[in-house]
DNA sequence: CGCCACATTGAAGGCAGTCAAAGGTGGTGG
DNA sequence: CCACCACCTTTGACTGCCTTCAATGTGGCG
């Protein structure tokens, strides 16, 4: 794979020439992780940060009884881990491949450097962390002030409008995840996910068959979103 | 008030040389608002970013039927909604003051400029965003993960490091907030507070008198936070 | 074919939110 | 200085969402 036309797609690197991105280039290792594997921990020395280039990577917390909460989800041409080398020592979760990945990791002092040559890196930086944190304030929303219920509407539209295929009268949504890692995304767990999908396959709105869903009615999943009282009796 | 001497002591301003920040300073508008005043809405255009000189403000998410969550609680020589000027274009929380509180405002697109000029402030605000994600990804942490008594015990145990005086066998803790916006940063409602409050005070880990709380037993709540079961029977 | 991981379904219980009423506290103006 | 009022807090009773536990179902793969 050319790593270095992989770099040049991702948002941080985005706008910086071409010697540039061969330089930055040199800085990283690039290492493949099968699925399910650790990349890092809770805790563990915060030595760096990565760019995942093919994938996918869950972050996520731990509780002391050891239910997950999923912070993000990442696909290719993104970052992860990238505010941790700017406080504190430890990474503050855990980051861990579903499927077989290939990331480009890089060392935090070097990248510190490289930083302090390159202005535009900085300014997709702090673009790149602005939208981290508002999708992390999102989730603290979610949390704190909605139902299962609304969060699962707002999983399927959400992922409806990046991965959906629009047939005739209905969306189709083919998961490239577990039902399980959905229920740990929204923050509930796979019982109650499963009995909420079958409260919205008895009101007609969804289908499910095997890793797929079909979303019939587009309309009532944005009201439950927006909670404008749902139903089932 | 001296205000370029209050914006040098800004996390986002420090290390910045006498005439750079003054120059920023001409760019900033200073405005003064009352306590339980809306500073901006969530929605609102995002046309800028505010940095507290003195008072106290909230940022605050609401649910459909109006239970709020606080994001944030800002201090003085604390920025606000910095995130906001990089990504969308609207604020996506609501700001109030919960004192009488000074700000300074800085306009979007003149302090883009600034940006540019000036690595350092890019380099300041980086950090302070990461900072800022940190506290965000433990807040989902706590409302995810944890129990209302894990969370209260925590920020127990974070204002008495903040502001606790040490006293002969106790730490005595000055609340300088009210119990019912307590109990809006910890994801919960006042009645839920009380309670909880009230078990510590039964099993002799604290005792409250009007704006003020005594922590005897410090380890305790260490342990509650550690979730190594605490139960009053 | 049988194992294993993932998923569904039912039953039960608990944490925490809501509603309602009473008690406390501080501030303002008469 | 006191009385009233607004706001905050406490307490009790109730409810319901969601988690947990347990048993059964299902689908993919060696």
């Amino acid at each position: 794979m050319d790593y270095v036309s992989e770099l040049k797609k991702c948002l941080i690197f985005s706008g910086l020439n071409q010697e540039d991105v061969l330089e930055i280039a040199k800085t990283a290792k690039f290492k493949t992780y099968p699925k399910k594997t650790i990349i890092f921990s809770e805790g563990d020395p915060a030595i760096g940060f990565y760019v995942l280039i093919s994938g996918m990577v869950k972050i996520y917390k731990l509780s002391p009884d050891s239910r997950e909460q999923i912070l993000h989800i990442i696909n290719p041409h993104n970052t992860f881990a990238e505010a941790s080398i700017f406080i504190g020592n430890t990474y503050p979760a855990f980051a861990e491949t579903i499927i077989d990945s290939t990331v480009a990791f890089f060392e935090k002092n070097s990248f510190l450097k490289t930083l302090e040559r390159n202005p535009k890196l900085s300014l997709n930086l702090i673009i790149s962390l602005s939208i981290m944190l508002k999708r992390v304030i999102d989730l603290v929303d979610n949390l704190s002030l909605k139902s299962v219920e609304t969060r699962l509407a707002e999983f399927l539209l959400s992922e409806a409008a990046i991965r959906g295929e629009k047939k005739e009268d209905f969306i189709e949504i083919k998961l490239n995840i577990t039902k399980t890692e959905i229920a740990k995304k929204i923050g509930t767990v796979i019982e109650t996910l499963s009995r909420t999908l079958k409260k919205f396959k008895a009101a007609g709105i969804i289908d499910t068959e095997k890793n797929k869903i079909y979303i019939y009615n587009i309309k009532a999943l944005q009201e439950i979103k927006e909670q404008k009282s749902f139903k089932i009796h």
